[in-house]
DNA sequence: TTATTATGTCAATGATTCGTGATATATTGA
DNA sequence: TCAATATATCACGAATCATTGACATAATAA
């Protein structure tokens, strides 16, 4: 993840319905999400959705797979986690000020059943 | 840190001049950066530096003190360590595939002299 | 094949954002 | 007080973005 990613990335999650949408396909895990299904639960337009998910893929946070007539989206694993790293290490040059401890807050999640 | 702080966070850091100032001002630490400096060190013009530090005070991630008839800015480091609990917890959702091992990037970081 | 379902693409429009130029305010020094 | 320095604010045009409506494509079912 350079710094071109990272803008792109950070564009596409400056927007609500985006940013709602990366959440929901973390919940879904590699299960995915039907693009349908995903404008039904934000309760907007398929082709809004379509135009969103476009964002969101063009940044590399999202994947998509046809299975029969739905598009399945998952989330990429492992751009949030270039993602998380960039905005850690670079942005925030890993200073204990600022992320020190954090593994605690994340760990805590983490164990949950 | 709620979504509302996030979404304009990330907004904030969606834009190179911007993304490029909040990582001088982390680099800084808390001796901070004139204005007239940092619009110097990024190469643009003075107006225009005041209008992206507004957009990066807006969303929280910087302060400002008038020193003389300087303004020095610094780096939130609370609200920088909100972002990345925000994006560790609430995007990723504390998911171990994403987030796991994420301490010891950051932590090769902190210990750098 | 025809109809239906699921999704994507394109064009248009209003809203927002980026960068510039001009002007205004605050602080310091002569 | 007057001039210089440092920064902010306002107004503008160009560019980008979010949303809508209309149309297109792909897969399945009748």
């Amino acid at each position: 993840m350079n710094k071109t990613n990272a803008l792109s990335a950070f564009a596409a999650l400056s927007q609500e319905t985006r940013l709602d949408t990366l959440v929901l396909l973390v919940k879904a895990g590699s299960d995915g999400v039907a693009a349908g299904d995903l404008a039904r639960h934000l309760g907007i337009r398929h082709n809004l959705m379509s135009q969103h998910l476009n964002v969101l893929s063009q940044a590399g946070l999202i994947h998509s797979e046809r299975q029969g007539r739905s598009i399945i989206y998952r989330v990429s694993f492992s751009a949030l986690r270039g993602l998380s790293t960039f905005l850690l290490s670079e942005c925030c040059q890993g200073l204990p000020e600022i992320v020190g401890g954090l593994e605690d807050s994340t760990l805590s999640l983490k164990g949950a059943p």
